[in-house]
RNA sequence: GCCGGGAUGGCGGAAUUGGUAGACGCGCCAGACUCAAAAUCUGGUAGUGGUGACACUGUGAGAGUUCGAUUCUCUCUUCCGGUACCA
């Protein structure tokens, strides 16, 4: 059959996603409520830093959102998919810096550009539900929240170690200090301890680490990263006595109390009290102590800078051997860890063992490996074992050592079994301006003050000269100055502003009830909450998830939500990679997606990125498979359009659907049953977006071998087509959406449920068996599905191509893989 | 340093529970159409040997378990993410 291709409309992108996409404008079809009496479903994809435009993982991260969301809209769920801003941050204020700009005009400007971005992309968002985390509409609920906190005693202060730059006279994030050096000023940083405000996330480790049992949605490794970031120990803080001032003790935490006798040297930070005491009459270790000072405060810094340290001339007592030790400071040890104090045992510590090198200090053995009594002294032995050298403690195994010595300790109290957890609160104050400010005020006569509930919120000045030396906050008086509510006297307010986390930890509570303006949730974020499916970056598997998973909980004991877990699964994108390394401006290998949208058109960019790579996997840019995939569209359109061109030679075709007689309609039904099988697996269960789309590319293959000569022929052609553009349109919706109505359907695509499996289709009559000798692959043979296992071994002893290797062979066993896979394991 | 993850043709990737390694796409080669080119279509494409059927080798390196290992175990190399003030 010829048709005049020419005469048949042309795939043009621009015309048919304006269509559809004014189509879901005009009716609302992405705006939800909660009346509907389908199973709600809540899909959300990391919101964006308004960073200026899009990038490619941004394309990623919310297409693979979109994809799930209009899956799920088709299995008949009532979906939720909103968007919102993550406003505040510091890239806002260097761009105020460099260009003279205030943030808050910077932020707008790029909100307004991306917005247009992800509109043309065709997500399916409810837009009505749009919030920006540096409204006050928004950051009022989240003062309120701290509020609550600081009355529950989980928000305190205290002092803590930031980098200092001496010359901009700033504190700088970890990012900014390049070289151990502010990375404006050139200036080397200093430690400096400030007082902040920190909430007791430490209160909800056990419930963190517990509950993590609970998310089976979540990827495994994610969990274990958290598992491990918490760090719950069990062991005992054990107090060393001073030599010569017994009343004061160093105290220190360890889980392996078995190497107790081992101990030959006490390590503190740099920053522990006794430091800065035996450094008063001490230049060299005060010169230390300086030296230490000067390098960021990031713990991948300090891990890998060269270990140092030195002695205070303090010793102190080993409470069980009763054995004096010297006291060191070390730059390894961290103040914020534990007590900032630690017993070294360079025997069975790798790191003890290389100070100890180092610094010529006694290494002793103490745990000896079981199976033998030798031992290894060029390297730390870190497994349990049995005691040696250890006084009535020798010859007990680890694990009894630990056991007895723990109780030997408790009962004298020179020791505590104790939990530790390297989890540590967290602190959320930034000496920054462009961030939430904390609802408190500094008075001379009361202290703390917290800024009572209605006068909330305390609003960000907008209109500010932004210098970067100190926060304007601290020079606007209007701001500033303010009355004591306790003793309405003049006080001043806090001008810390919060870790822009706070914003991200809870603002897909705020989606269910953006517009709720007498609590910071109603009643319809219980019906949305927790997230179904939420999406995003690898790199927030432990910080940004773990403080959410905390302020969720806080909400639930707030009673404004009654779940547990704010997300119940989650799916972690790998990067966008060029060149085989991170797309950046710096690098010059960064992809405008909007030139690629304008270029090709949105689905093309849609479908090359859902079809590169599974989504846990990094993803390698490609110029070429964008176009491989703008040439599997086309591909999509012809066959869709040459189909519908061809009607009018297949009267009464519709008496003939859902059938099929012919050994070559039989396969192409087996075909795309098959296909709707896998496809619905891989998009619903397995979220490999890159398979399912390749077995439709198989199924389109087979389609355009099949030659369409009788009604029948028409109408399973029809069949497949409708299928093939129901299973890409969560994929590519705009294109799906005009072929849909060019089939004849009159229903929009949007509103059709995905297709299902027809069992009849699958049956066959015949299956193809793999035969291996040894192990390796010897033939195929297609034998009838209805056989025995005996049946099967005539025919495969009878089958010609095997008789060169199993000719005088004797056959020790035969093993069936059903229905796939024949192994003869034969003497050789 | 520590915690987590990865490595498969020329390239991106597939192999879902230990069972045909390389699906699908890109690129390349050949052919068709064309005055020509582009676009499109058809066929081929891991390596080595062979006209061919086929044989051997092959999933970062080395060992191990198994009838059978890309898949499981151990050791190592290397790259990526996080490391608490980038988001």
């Amino acid at each position: 059959m010829s048709y005049n291709i020419a005469n048949l409309p042309p795939y043009e992108p621009q015309t048919i996603e304006a269509e559809a996409q004014a189509y879901w404008n005009e009716n609302r079809s992405f705006e939800v409520d909660e009346s509907s009496d389908r199973p709600k479903f809540y899909c959300l994809s990391m919101f964006p830093y308004p960073s200026g435009s899009l990038h490619v993982g941004h394309v990623r991260n919310y297409t693979i959102g979109d994809v799930i969301s209009r899956y799920q809209r088709m299995l008949g769920k009532n979906v939720l998919q909103p968007i919102g801003w993550d406003a505040f941050g510091l890239p806002a204020e260097n761009a105020a810096i460099a260009h003279q700009i205030p943030p808050a005009v910077w932020t707008d400007k790029n909100i307004a550009q991306m917005k247009q971005q992800l509109t043309s992309l065709g997500l399916g968002y409810d837009w009505s539900r749009e919030l920006r985390t540096c409204d006050p509409d928004y950051y009022r609920w989240e003062q309120w929240l701290f509020l609550q906190l600081y009355k529950k005693g989980l928000a305190y202060r205290k002092e803590a170690i930031v980098n200092w730059d001496p010359i901009d006279q700033t504190v700088l994030a970890n990012e900014q200090v390049v070289n151990g050096c502010g990375w404006r000023s050139g200036a080397p940083v200093e430690r400096r301890a400030i007082t902040q405000w920190f909430l007791k996330i430490t209160a909800y480790a056990d419930e963190l680490l517990n509950d993590l049992d609970k998310l089976s949605g979540w990827p495994d490794q994610v969990r274990t990263m958290q598992r491990n970031w918490i760090g719950r120990s069990e062991g005992v803080s054990v107090l060393f006595a001073l030599q010569d001032n017994p009343g004061e003790k160093i105290e220190v935490f360890t889980s392996r109390a078995d190497t107790l006798f081992g101990v030959t040297y006490l390590a503190i930070a740099p920053e522990h009290p006794l430091a800065k005491q035996a450094a008063s009459n001490n230049p060299a270790l005060q010169a230390f102590i300086e030296e230490t000072q000067h390098s960021s405060v990031s713990e991948a810094v300090r891990a890998t800078t060269e270990k140092k340290g030195m002695a205070t001339g303090l010793y102190a007592i080993n409470p069980l051997s009763g054995r004096s030790v010297p006291v060191w400071v070390a730059n390894y040890v961290l103040m914020s860890y534990g007590t900032g104090a630690v017993m070294a045992v360079p025997a069975h510590d790798t790191r003890d063992f290389e100070f100890a090198t180092q610094y010529h200090l006694p290494i002793d053995w103490v745990i000896q490996p079981e199976a033998t009594d030798t031992i290894t002294t060029n390297t730390a032995f870190t497994e349990k074992g049995i005691l040696v050298n250890s006084g009535d403690f020798s010859g007990l195994t680890s694990d009894n050592a630990i056991a007895q010595i723990t109780e030997a300790l408790d009962s004298t109290a020179q020791g505590k079994r104790c939990l530790q957890y390297r989890l540590r609160d967290w602190g959320i104050s930034r000496q920054r301006y462009w961030g939430t400010p904390i609802p408190m005020i500094h008075c001379k006569d009361c202290g703390m003050v917290p800024v009572p509930e209605a006068d909330l919120p305390v609003i960000l000045p907008e209109a500010v000269d932004f210098q970067g030396i100190q926060s304007p906050l601290k020079q606007d008086l209007t701001f500033l100055q303010v009355t004591c509510p306790n003793c309405q006297q003049p006080a001043q307010r806090e001008t810390d502003t919060f870790d822009t986390f706070m914003e991200s930890s809870w603002y897909y509570a705020r989606f269910a009830s953006p517009d709720s303006h007498t609590r910071m949730l109603d009643d319809r974020a219980d019906y949305w909450t927790p997230v179904d499916q939420y999406i995003g970056g690898i790199e927030h598997a432990v910080l940004h998830l773990l403080y959410a998973r905390f302020l969720h909980k806080v909400l639930r004991d707030e009673n404004l939500v009654s779940s547990d877990e704010p997300f119940t699964a989650l799916l972690t994108q790998g990067m966008v990679l060029k060149d085989g390394s991170k797309m950046s401006k710096s690098k010059g290998n960064t992809v405008n997606p909007q030139a690629l949208i304008n270029q090709y058109g949105a689905d093309t960019v849609r479908l090359f990125v859902m079809f590169a790579a599974p989504p846990e996997q990094s993803l390698e840019w490609s110029d070429a498979g964008v176009e491989g995939a703008y040439r599997f569209l086309k591909r999509v359109w012809q066959a869709v359009t040459t189909h519908v061109a061809s009607l009018a030679h297949y009267p009464n075709w519709q008496t003939f659907l859902h059938q099929a007689h012919t050994e070559k309609q039989k396969a192409l039904r087996y075909q795309l049953h098959h296909t709707i099988q896998k496809v619905t697996q891989d998009i619903g269960e397995r979220k490999t977006f890159n398979t399912a789309i390749a077995t439709i590319m198989e199924l389109l293959n087979h389609w355009y071998k099949f030659t369409t000569e009788t009604p029948q022929d028409y109408a399973l052609s029809q069949e497949v087509l409708s299928a093939v553009v129901l299973m890409l349109s969560p994929i590519v919706p705009h294109i799906t959406h005009a072929l849909w109505l060019q089939l004849g359907h009159t229903n929009a695509i949007i509103d059709t449920p995905w297709p299902s499996v027809d069992s009849e289709a699958l049956k066959q009559d015949a299956l193809q068996w793999v035969i291996q000798i040894n192990g390796k692959y010897r033939g195929r043979m297609t034998l009838p599905a209805q056989i025995t296992e005996d049946e099967i071994k005539q025919a495969v002893l009878q089958e010609a191509s095997l008789q060169q290797h199993i000719r005088n062979k004797t056959i020790r066993q035969w093993i069936f893989v059903p229905n796939k896979l024949i192994n003869l394991v034969i003497t050789p």
